[in-house]
DNA sequence: CTGGATCCAAATAGATACTG
DNA sequence: CAGTATCTATTTGGATCCAG
């Protein structure tokens, strides 16, 4: 059982797997899971600038991946918890350090991205 | 020195340079840089279903940022490659592991999308 | 061979307002 | 609270043709 996908190939369904973890939010919302489920609103708080539209498609998206759970409480006002599936919980390995490096190297871009006069 | 920077905060940088990574070609080239250099036609062919056009864009984008160096060489007919900087060779490391996610779990989002009914 | 230029289609994101 | 509904703006992608 060696490598049977590759998403260098153009119809691998990889790519349909790395086309949704690419997806604009799927890193914040991911590592916003990472300290324990979370509700809508508290999720919307976290991830400044989302909308919830955005917020909303991207949930429903990874909930239709099996990378998150969806529990919906019968009370009233309304409550629902988003948590990491054991799946999704693999998934924020990788992501974690994606957003690390992305924390961590804002000056070395900063720096190259000036270094070019005009682009 | 703490955390300096935060993706969650709505106008930290380094949500742009997350954003440059999460673009739609970034983890392709990347990760086909990773063997070494590589002329353009060679990444194109390597990268099944990439057009010209978006390779181009997506070189001249890592090329900005730091990660990726263009060397031209003057000869006829025109040979250019590609290379990793050393930057661009940081971020491979957590970019190769989304690539390998992507690759080893395309039976579990399968198979949970296939469990959703309708979607 | 390496792309640049154009035009166009489609997917994605955002703003805003509103509802159960 | 947890979303929907709309409408628009931006981004992205694909096709095609062309030039150094």
């Amino acid at each position: 059982m060696g490598k049977a996908y590759n998403v260098m190939a153009a119809t691998c369904p990889s790519r349909t797997v790395l086309h949704r973890i690419g997806a604009r939010w799927t890193v914040f919302v991911v590592n916003a899971l990472d300290e324990g489920p979370c509700r809508f609103g508290e999720l919307k708080g976290h991830i400044r600038g989302i909308t919830p539209k955005v917020l909303t498609e991207t949930l429903r998206s990874l909930e239709a991946d099996g990378l998150v759970s969806r529990h919906e409480y019968d009370e009233n006002p309304p409550r629902v918890e988003y948590a990491l599936t054991p799946l999704g919980r693999s998934l924020l390995v990788p992501l974690r350090a994606v957003r690390r490096w992305a924390e961590e190297h804002v000056p070395d871009i900063e720096a190259a991205r000036a270094r070019r006069p005009i682009a």
